[in-house]
DNA sequence: GTCTATAAAGCGATAGAC
DNA sequence: GTCTATCGCTTTATAGAC
């Protein structure tokens, strides 16, 4: 029993956490309490909203997170293809970690094919179109053809190689979609 | 108000399309009731053992279509390329018209990334064990280096296709996954 | 700011009439 | 075989004490 958080931003890490375990439905408020140690009031009283507030700052914060992480050092400069090339080997690195080769899900991914999708359309669209047109600038300089095509081929292994890992409960397999993608690039 | 089905089989595909579109926990007793124009009577008649029955139900009826659609095309004789380069592209239109370029989801896949997993593990396992399986016979015989490898990647590609198609609300996304994987064996 | 108690609605599942 | 009525439980959200 390590914590209560007392603040609404340190709350935010562990609902995300909730949510990516059972899903926007399968996270009850109980479920929600006993994550965070907080009570139904406390709850409330950070996020009035609810449980659609608390999924919306939920998806700002790893919205965030991947900017600062993940988007950021692949938005280089036109003419440097060293640094390219490692903002795109870092985002291979900080994917695996931060999926924990796909023992964990993506949430936005989660919505994209669930009912989820309606009520948080904009945020998950927002989630994959930065990583899209950052991903498309690297490549670019890169000199790979059809950048963008293929920045969207990249994530979409990333995407799908969390599904197959989890489907075959073999990490494993999202491990080996990482490699690949990096041999694709001779990276 | 087309037809209230009358025998288990031909409720099955209704009850699938409901998942797809709800969600496991989604689908409440209310909604596939309306889907299938079945009581709660009916729909406990047909299956005793309630919602867990009818998508155990659902995840069958969906592999059989894939045993005789999409995967018996791919467990080709050892020799005949022809008929592996066949059975790969029959794939590549099937899946697409089977996922209506991403409109609609992959049942299996959505419950891997769910909580769902835990209940329905060795069917959502199967599914994708046996579909990695057929199509490494093929990619074997077209001489395809690490097939199975291959077979995961190609896999991964289109259900990854699935999640960005969604995400973007663009179906040209699913199909430029589809044609690149296809392009990419030269078919 | 945090708690408990409770309201109001929806859930899956069952019983029993027909 | 199909229906309606209903049970018992869980859900989200609110109210009000502290």
């Amino acid at each position: 029993m390590p914590k209560p958080p007392t603040s609404r931003e340190a709350v935010v890490p562990v609902l995300a956490e909730a949510f990516r375990e059972h899903g926007y439905e399968g996270a009850s408020m109980a479920i929600l309490q006993d994550a965070t140690g907080l009570g139904r009031g406390s709850l409330y009283h950070f996020f009035p909203g609810g449980k659609e507030e608390m999924a919306t700052a939920v998806l700002a914060d790893i919205r965030t997170w991947f900017d600062d992480h993940v988007f950021a050092p692949l938005r280089t400069n036109s003419t440097d293809r060293a640094q390219a090339r490692e903002g795109i080997g870092s985002m291979f690195d900080e994917v695996r970690r931060y999926y924990r080769s796909g023992r964990r899900v993506c949430l936005p991914g989660v919505f994209a094919v669930g009912r989820e999708r309606d009520r948080f359309d904009t945020a998950v669209a927002a989630y994959f179109s930065q990583w899209i047109d950052a991903l498309t600038i690297a490549l670019n300089v890169l000199g790979i053809r059809a950048p963008r095509q293929h920045a969207i081929h990249l994530i979409a292994a990333i995407q799908g190689g969390i599904t197959l890992a989890r489907a075959l409960d073999d990490p494993a397999v999202f491990d080996g979609a990482i490699a690949a993608a990096r041999t694709s690039l001779d990276l």
